[in-house]
DNA sequence: TTCCTATAGTGGTTAAAAGTAGTAAAAAGT
DNA sequence: ACTTTTTACTACTTTTAACCACTATAGGAA
């Protein structure tokens, strides 16, 4: 289980350090194989472990493909999906492309998401939380869901 | 199974060098044979590899020909194909009439789509990441899908 | 409280490999 | 037959990735 957020510096050559604790998790639960791509929905990155992006894939693969929105989320997931493995440090190198995509230049924020991560440009973090919620519809499973 | 994007530079000649791993798993799948084509919904075209191509060949061909959207179909995916190998260093050469349909120039981008690939003009893939997804409906299968 | 040690995080260097350009030879078309 | 375009091969330059070393921080012990 993936909790709590954490800053972390990209160097200049788009390698990121995962803080200790996290590297250790994710050394027990897939021999620190993770599988990054982009999120459809906002400008970030998922980070899966490999476990977890097998078991979404199949998912996925059986969208309709003359589904325009199908499609779009087919496409970003599938083709930003990138194996990563950690080096000697415990650092990953992300891919120039989703880099781009995400946005992501020197400060980075990582943040757990339960089987997931996400990857955000704390840039990018800080104006969506300070985006408002403008009259977005609260999805029936929500209603009655209580804290 | 193809995923991950690249950007790649296309020289002057039209030549295009594939990136080393998706060159090996191409000389592993198909001798490094591969049939390159027009996609018929978004300006970018189909790379396959020789197989996958023959298996979807006749599906295409036994379209029923006076349908307009079949029709359409069938043209543009049996007549922009083209069987491509690469050279001594790894690069094809992509067809002056493919160049055009796709409008590729200098930098282009290499999507892993699973069992093919599509390659873009980085210009069009980029745009086409920021057309707002303008009121085209969720699929039922995507409404309960969690990632 | 201060110093020492251990460990996480950062940056740099080097060797190998990948990408780029150019040239020469062959083939096709005029 | 000659010219032009194409293809294949070779050589060079740039980038990548792995390895190594250093710095800074945190924690523990004296």
């Amino acid at each position: 289980m993936f909790l709590g957020s954490h800053t972390i510096n990209m160097d200049a050559k788009g390698r990121m350090a995962i803080p200790t604790k996290i590297r250790e998790s994710l050394a027990s639960f897939c021999d620190g194989r993770i599988v990054i791509t982009a999120h459809t929905e906002e400008r970030c990155l998922l980070v899966y472990p490999e476990e977890q992006w097998k078991e979404i894939l199949p998912k996925i693969e059986s969208l309709p493909s003359f589904n325009k929105v199908a499609r779009r989320t087919q496409r970003l997931l599938i083709g930003y999906a990138t194996p990563l493995e950690m080096d000697g440090n415990g650092r990953i190198l992300v891919p120039p492309t989703l880099r781009e995509y995400a946005n992501l230049e020197k400060k980075l924020m990582l943040v757990g998401q339960g089987k997931k991560f996400e990857l955000w440009s704390e840039d990018s973090w800080f104006n969506w939380l300070d985006e408002a919620d403008q009259g977005d519809d609260i999805p029936d499973e929500m209603l009655s869901l209580s804290l």
